[in-house]
DNA sequence: AGTAATGATTCTGTTTTTACAACCATTGGA
DNA sequence: TCCAATGGTTGTAAAAACAGAATCATTACT
């Protein structure tokens, strides 16, 4: 599980690393011919999953990395940037958007703070709970909202490059995974 | 292409949101009739390649974020952890590892020097060029890695739970995207 | 009513990251 | 040989992010 990667292992594929060995998407059989040997029953599948997780990473986070990008385009902190298209999708307390954000309430304090600076966001009171504050998107916080979504959101050329098919497949196949989790 | 997203567009995406509207990965015949209408001759295309898109960075980067448990679990900031993965896959020169991971040479040098103090990385004497440094992992460094690798690496549930045919798509053509560009 | 818990804020301090100017050693070419 | 360019380092300043204690108003519970 540990093993030591050679060198070229994660950072610069080769070829042979983030390819399936033949083509199993038009027959699995190798697989079942795999189990047949001394591999586990679901060696190979976990192979194949580590793989798409790997070359998925690789596609988001480093061959469409955009975050420098937007930020530069909008003048902002790209984490305000997060705060601000999360507000604009949903209008929420502080402390919902601390823990979505994986931060705190003091710095989100002061995130808001600037966003309403800014004339992005405001505060609204909670209906019920006078405690809380409902943080919400001004009409300028959904255009700049929404020219960050522009941005993030433009898939990379190789996508738009795909066959139809595998494009539909893709499809499918992407909204199966983020329905359920 | 700047038209107002709705309160639930992008951060709380909605069951027919993420979802292409029948089943295009059986029967991409809905695609050409949309077409015979009056629309452009690869919007629906282009719609599908966004909506994609979006599931593949709600997917990276919203439901498997492991950047923070990986700082946490190998005590050093993402970037630091970013740096020596890099090293540790292919020794680089300073200025390499700067463009590479978007950053300076003089925060690189620092980044380096802590990763030096922590006997995770060494520089070495570049063989033909005396004013270039080879920063490259220690036997400890790898491990580090290797350990930052394993967290990052391990694929989500979701993606373990696909049925194999779609796995083994997801294999093939994840590989065809990052293969090219 | 009294008390504990919650939500947001303020305050303080530290670490991390970004950015830029200046510098030294080395290289490559005029 | 001289000079411009390159690679890495040092130094400085600032923004951004992370973290924790303490405070205040409000709410929930007994």
């Amino acid at each position: 599980m540990t093993e030591h990667t050679t060198r070229t292992a994660e950072g610069a594929p080769t070829a042979a690393d983030n390819a399936p060995t033949a083509a199993p998407a038009v027959s699995p059989a190798e697989a079942f011919m795999a189990e047949s040997a001394a591999m586990a029953a679901d060696s190979a599948p976990e192979a194949a999953a580590e793989r798409v997780w790997r070359n998925l990473r690789a596609l988001v986070l480093e061959r469409n990395e955009r975050r420098k990008e937007t930020a530069e385009a909008l003048g902002m902190s790209f984490f305000r940037i997060k705060a601000l298209r999360r507000i604009a999708a949903k209008p929420s307390r502080l402390s919902e958007l601390a823990t979505e954000l994986a931060s705190d309430r003091p710095y989100l304090t002061l995130v808001v703070d600037d966003l309403v600076k800014r004339g992005l966001a405001e505060r609204h009171p909670h209906p019920t709970d006078r405690r809380c504050k409902i943080v919400s998107a001004t009409p300028a916080g959904h255009a700049v909202a929404d020219r960050a979504n522009a941005i993030l959101g433009s898939p990379p050329p190789a996508l738009l490059a795909l066959p139809p098919a595998d494009l539909a497949a893709l499809d499918r196949i992407t909204a199966v995974l983020t329905t359920d989790g």
